[in-house]
DNA sequence: CGTCCACGTCTAC
DNA sequence: TAGACCTGGACGG
């Protein structure tokens, strides 16, 4: 679940199903996590969610001046952080998912469970917590100090990176992750190995009030390519689409990425870039998979790597030339990067016709097509 | 069976 | 700038 729009769906999904319910009795958390304790225990509570970038915030609140041994009991905030893998639900107790780490108890007859559900354990969360010190505004919901925060630091180191590496800095870009800023830079063809202070440093001196007009510019396209450059930073410059595409997600209504969902197709086909067959694919310095179209940039990481080399040569078996490539590094007419989605490796299929006839997209993640509902769709 | 890969941080050399 | 931290699905043999 876990970049700025899953985390604000699972604060909308909290806040819906907690809606008039009462929890009761003491948080508990599974034996095999290595997170805090919650130490928190009340007759009667309620629970409300609210998200900031890649945290989601739950909202402990004693129902009434809960008078035990003299002492009253005082509301707590919990900040979760989602790992790649967390998100919450709400079932019986009968249905808790394997992997529920932290659970909340109803007070209702058969009494229902919010978790905290995390398969991988990368999450945490952190009792009496607040917005983690080191993460900026929000990209969704604190637009303009995002923004401000970004334009007036551009002499940071931290934009001294490829700009694709930048959007993961979450001091700057709080929500983005693998997915966003490979979909941000697809829309605006941005070679993500550009060092991101060039990239970002054109739209410095833009009036920030103009950021705030909505896209009506841009049916004001008359074709001068000075109007047209102008046009185009201001309708669609790199921070506005930090806002916008997550906001995307978010406005699916769907869950956003969660290829266990059934309706993660929806999600499948808003991606134009991340995972899409034909794409070009690379690591990036940190070792996460950038995925992109046309120019790398000239920040690229070099195919280096001795010793993940060794382990890493056996790759793309269906074309020789690629292999050659891949065995012998000083062959670097290409920097690394793949020219073809690495089709028999992620499971990406070209092209998969259905029983019934359908052709399916040809960007198809079959990965997660078959993880989904495939066979049910039968 | 084994290897690779995944929506993200963290801390330690 | 590696690894560590984890589980599990897809795929290859």
């Amino acid at each position: 679940m876990p970049e700025g729009p899953e985390l604000h769906l699972a604060s909308l999904f909290v806040n819906k199903v907690c809606e008039g319910v009462v929890f009761t009795g003491p948080v508990t958390k599974s034996a095999v996590s290595k997170n805090c304790d919650v130490s928190f225990t009340c007759e009667a509570y309620r629970i409300q969610a609210s998200s900031r970038g890649k945290e989601v915030k739950l909202t402990l609140t004693p129902m009434k001046s809960d008078v035990k041994e003299g002492s009253t009991v005082q509301p707590m905030d919990i900040v979760f952080r989602f790992g790649m893998s967390g998100y919450f639900r709400f079932t019986s107790e009968e249905e808790l998912p394997k992997h529920a780490h932290l659970r909340f108890f109803s007070n209702e007859k058969p009494c229902r469970v919010l978790s905290f559900v995390d398969t991988r354990r990368f999450g945490s969360w952190q009792p009496n917590g607040s917005w983690q010190r080191g993460r900026g505004p929000c990209v969704m919901f604190e637009y303009e100090s995002f923004r401000k925060k970004v334009l007036s630091n551009l002499s940071n180191q931290a934009f001294e990176r490829p700009i694709c590496e930048a959007l993961l800095n979450q001091n700057y870009f709080n929500g983005i992750g693998n997915y966003l800023r490979a979909e941000i830079l697809f829309r605006l063809s941005i070679p993500p190995f550009v060092q991101a202070r060039t990239v970002l440093e054109i739209l410095e001196l833009e009036d920030l009030a103009a950021d705030t007009t909505p896209v009506k510019e841009e049916l004001d396209d008359q074709k001068t390519s000075d109007r047209e450059s102008k046009r185009t930073s201001q309708s669609a410059d790199l921070l506005r689409l930090c806002h916008t595409v997550p906001l995307e997600v978010v406005n699916m209504g769907g869950k956003g990425y969660d290829p266990q969902k059934a309706d993660y197709s929806d999600f499948q086909a808003w991606l134009q870039c991340y995972y899409v067959a034909g794409m070009k694919s690379t690591r990036d310095h940190n070792g996460r998979t950038m995925w992109f179209s046309g120019d790398s940039g000239p920040m690229v990481p070099k195919e280096c790597k001795s010793t993940k080399a060794k382990k890493r040569v056996k790759k793309e078996e269906d074309n020789d030339a690629a292999m050659v490539a891949e065995i012998v590094p000083k062959v670097k007419t290409e920097k690394g990067v793949k020219q073809e989605a690495p089709n028999s490796k992620t499971g990406l299929r070209k092209r998969k016709v259905k029983q019934d006839g359908e052709v399916t997209r040809p960007c198809d993640n079959t990965r997660c097509l078959r993880s989904n509902k495939t066979s049910e769709a039968r």
